[in-house]
DNA sequence: GTCATTTATCATGC
DNA sequence: GCATGATAAATGAC
């Protein structure tokens, strides 16, 4: 039982599986209320990865992934800033 | 699929490199990522499980057999240790929480 | 040397 | 068919 275990986490790293909802939204608020600096520290990787139930890695890795898939085609991207700028300014004002 | 080893682009060209003297005017490009073949992967592997930390002599060596440069084989036992460290963490948090094991 | 990162590639989800 | 998360080369800070 422990070596099928085993095997399986083994390979089970690039089984890749969606966040839900709930940690993609709370991964874009802070992205997008940074823009200027998209880097969290490590405290606040660790914060953003409790809220999202996900491990300090992949918060990194959706940073990184984001930095410069953003870089790469801000365009793509105006609509999905525009809501979370408006959302951010709401939260701001209350 | 293509294996990048059998070309020799990476070692004998000249893909970038400081170029010592040769041109003044620096383009500083940076070197595209090309994946290893599997045979340079299992290479890289079976030094690594001998030795995590590879000394010169065996890196000039190795880096020829595979057609890479020294460079190369350093940084990828670099990111070889960086990847185990990885694992380990991995490990520890996912059996951390299965008191069964 | 480590280590966060950039970039391209890989593998999967849908 | 791309979007998305994870991994593999490559760079740079320290």
């Amino acid at each position: 039982a422990v070596m099928i275990l085993r095997s399986r986490f083994l390979d089970a790293r690039r089984k890749r599986r969606n966040f839900n909802k709930q940690a993609t939204e709370i991964l874009n608020e802070y992205f997008y209320s940074h823009l200027s600096n998209p880097y969290p520290s490590e405290e606040a990787k660790e914060e953003l990865a409790k809220k999202c139930g996900i491990t300090v890695s992949q918060v990194s890795n959706w940073f990184g992934n984001k930095r410069i898939r953003y870089k790469k085609n801000i365009g793509k991207f105006q609509e999905e800033a525009n809501i979370y700028a408006a959302k951010t300014a709401v939260t701001a004002t209350n | 699929s293509t294996n990048p080893s059998s070309s020799g682009s990476a070692h004998s060209a000249a893909a970038k490199e400081p170029a010592k003297g040769a041109a003044p005017n620096a383009p500083r490009t940076r070197k595209k990522r090309c994946p290893y073949s599997k045979f340079q992967i299992r290479e890289l592997e079976r030094e690594f499980f001998f030795n995590v930390y590879i000394n010169k002599e065996k890196r000039l060596q190795l880096s020829r057999m595979l057609n890479l440069t020294d460079r190369q084989v350093k940084i990828w036992f670099q990111n070889r240790r960086m990847k185990e460290k990885k694992l380990s963490r991995d490990r520890l948090q996912y059996f951390s929480g299965n008191p069964l094991l």
